[in-house]
DNA sequence: CGGAATCCAATGGGATACTG
DNA sequence: CAGTATCCCATTGGATTCCG
């Protein structure tokens, strides 16, 4: 990880200006996970665990320390025994909420749409 | 809401209800795709491969094809010699431009502070 | 509990060559 | 021109094990 990401591997500014942030945004996991501590607040990593459905120890850290170093996500490390680990949306990951709604609203009028986009393309023997 | 150990297992979908649409609109490739049609218009297979930085013709074919398929993007085929092939956005694709214009009003505000908590980030030892 | 380390399978995407 | 076909490599993510 690090300074390098996948996606932006051909830089993508001249032909969309709007990738680097769907590379913050909306990579792997991203979604479920900033959604899921919208939904429950303030959160362990066992919980987040659980709640997001089988993702692998392994796979929950990338991505939340790939949030927490993007600021949308704070991490607070309490030092006790057994230790306690906590995960909260930060107030910059909380400024993409009007942004999710407006997903969240596009999906509700739109995704029928694409649905029946689907199926007449897939019943037409030309494709 | 209160949580309930009855549903421990969450379908991804439930967990993000957003995860779909991110699906749709967010994979590889398609943001430049749709960017470089609004901006440009009705246009050929080249010139979609010319301006979206170095894409193979196999993986714009796939993208193209998906987008299709989800009704985004409409193909028109004219049988000349040589053949001639244009892709412009559709309707439905086009109602995807002001949440394409809020996600890049979103960047400009904030991508800054992505920088900032990156560079906090990484100049922190204890990472 | 909250991870880190290791190994491995699947997948996506690049390079190249070819065709109707 | 507008793809298709093939090969191949890099990255991702899953499974497992171990540790402070």
């Amino acid at each position: 990880m690090g300074t390098k990401s996948a996606q932006t591997a051909v830089d993508p500014q001249l032909a969309c200006p709007v990738g680097p942030v769907v590379d913050i945004v909306f990579s792997r996991w991203t979604t479920p996970i900033l959604w899921t501590l919208h939904a429950h607040g303030r959160q362990r990593f066992v919980e987040l665990q659980r709640r997001i459905d089988a993702i692998t120890p392994k796979v929950l850290t990338q991505r939340l320390r790939q949030l927490e170093r993007d600021g949308l996500v704070v991490r607070t490390y309490h030092p006790e025994v057994p230790p306690r680990v906590e995960y909260e949306i930060s107030e910059l990951g909380l400024s993409l909420a009007p942004l999710f709604a407006h997903l969240a609203e596009w999906a509700d009028g739109n995704l029928d749409k694409v649905d029946r986009a689907r199926q007449a393309y897939d019943a037409d023997p030309a494709h």
